[in-house]
DNA sequence: AAGGTGACGCCCG
DNA sequence: ACGGGCGCCACCT
């Protein structure tokens, strides 16, 4: 629990619906760092290591290509709430993306 | 204090 | 579609 960083990420990750997932440059986006992908991707890490946070779905996170960049682990969890990966590891952001409020209206 | 390290992403062959 | 290379930037040692 740092900083206040961490914390805008972690609240982005929480208000990811169930069923839905969200791309590490998406939740950089959101949470109003650009170019903090890979920020996102440490803060996950940061999960494992210090406090633990049952709270932070960060099985909802996969890579800009839709594929889990963890492992087996990340994706039985998704499938267990509805989100289905092909045999080559992915998953249809198109269909199971994240699109929140404010996104939306960038697409009208 | 300086340099190494990623649960990433984009641009190019 | 796919792999390689480079850029990014907060964290950790």
């Amino acid at each position: 629990m740092t900083d206040s960083l961490y914390e805008r990420i972690y609240e982005v990750v929480k208000a990811i619906p169930v069923g839905h997932v969200a791309t590490y440059g998406q939740v950089a986006r959101m949470a109003g760092i650009p170019k903090g992908a890979r920020q996102v991707g440490y803060a996950m890490a940061a999960l494992g290591r210090g406090a633990p946070r049952p709270e932070i779905p960060w099985h909802r996170v996969v890579n800009a290509k839709g594929e889990s960049s963890i492992g087996a682990e990340q994706i039985k969890r998704l499938e267990a709430e509805g989100v289905p990966f092909d045999e080559r590891g992915r998953t249809d952001l198109r269909v199971y993306g994240w699109t929140d409020y404010e996104e939306e209206m960038l697409f009208s």
